[in-house]
DNA sequence: GGAATAGTGTCTCTCAGACACTATTGG
DNA sequence: CCAATAGTGTCTGAGAGACACTATTCC
């Protein structure tokens, strides 16, 4: 039997991260069945018949958080295929995305009854979430963060409008990093395509307001944002 | 139905590249069966019960080329699930991976009786391939020059020892550029665990005999490979 | 010696990073 | 005025790329 062509199930899951509260969170639900009843789990879903994965991922991410999928740059992390990944029968294989999402004013309100709610990646490592989801967590991060490298998407953490404050602090929340001011400033407005001026300003609590900025039409960033040195 | 949780049958499709006379293949058998008898598709397997995928990929690449695993760098690509992709019921979802080889001596034996062979890239990209082979080709080939840029893989192109030029014609063939020799040279010999001397030299057909190398420890590759111009 | 390939020296330009400095707001 | 944040100027050092040059082999 072992050696016989299987039928499996297929799911999508979402790690979709946002930052809240200058930390990196992640979107857990508790699961309501077994297996790993009451456990902290990533959201996702079953493949249904007339769809790809990517579409099983975008309705998923439509429920849990009422985002459209094109906003949030939904990214295949990798799939997850262990035999031993989920005890039931027929066999679960999981295909992971990436969704990356600006800090959402409701902490989420799923169409089913899931309770769902942000929680830091730092939490969230230390825990066992359920299946393989802390694995799948740590790849999904990782991506997240070479994604910051060579793509704007770290632009997708914010709302439609933002300083370039508003940016840094997702690079340097996202690596764990602190990055000079002015250096970041030149890079981000010098790249061609990552950031447009609106014209606007937005007055800071205090201090001089800040300029500005949509999203521009790049989605490579060249020359790629440096990430040399690490922090925590 | 189209609603309803659906089981479906899993491959592991495999991308397997090398350099062959001076130019970049990819290792296709023809089709025996339906659907896409007689068309050229890349070497894939069904999932086993006992297996997860990474398996059963691993398990393809021995049986095709004879290569253990370990040695040949298998990198997920990704995941191939739309829903027209194979007519077969229950549905075929796969998963691409990619394989770097060495320039074997025989173009391959499998155990099977399928006709296998290597094929240029550019004329593969030609073909029409079976299923959504065009496309996985298309995106492993990509992944392989993503990697060239950032990890030290390209030695596996290489046999166990090989030269700085082999390893120029390496980046130069996948990257379709041609590169100043005398600077890739201090570039790899500086980075920093990516090639060892092996002390031994080969003499060339004609001019100075070169040093040979073996592949270092390291897996990324800093600083990384430039690929600012390209070329054909 | 000449032809061919391997490998070194050295210059220039770009860009990351450090950091002094100026600009604009509210108290 | 001061405090705080936004943004500019400018220097330095590392590394990519260009390319002149030296080294070692076979004929």
């Amino acid at each position: 039997m072992s050696r016989a062509r299987q039928t499996v199930t297929l799911t999508a899951d979402l790690v979709i991260l946002t930052i809240r509260d200058g930390g990196l969170c992640v979107l857990l639900v508790e699961r309501k069945n077994d297996p790993f009843r009451g456990r902290m789990a990533l959201p996702g879903g079953f493949l249904r018949g007339d769809e790809a994965l990517e579409q099983t991922a975008a309705r998923e991410l439509a429920e849990e958080t009422g985002l459209a999928a094109e906003a949030l740059n939904l990214r295949q992390v990798g799939v997850y295929s262990a035999p031993d990944r989920d005890p039931r029968r027929p066999r679960v294989v999981t295909c992971a995305f990436l969704a990356i999402a600006p800090d959402l004013p409701v902490p989420v309100a799923g169409s089913d009854a899931r309770a769902a709610r942000w929680s830091p990646v730092t939490e969230a490592a230390e825990t066992a979430l359920a299946f393989d989801h802390d694995r799948i967590l740590a790849d999904a991060v990782e991506l997240a963060r070479t994604l910051l490298q060579f793509s704007t998407v770290a632009t997708a953490f914010c709302g439609p409008e933002f300083t370039i404050a508003d940016l840094r602090e997702v690079y340097e929340t996202v690596w764990g990093v602190v990055l000079d001011k002015p250096n970041f400033h030149r890079k981000v407005t010098d790249a061609d395509g990552f950031v447009v001026p609106t014209g606007e300003k937005r007055a800071s609590l205090t201090g001089r307001p800040a300029a500005l900025y949509r999203a521009g039409e790049a989605a490579e960033l060249v020359p790629p944002m440096m990430r040399s040195r690490f922090g925590a």
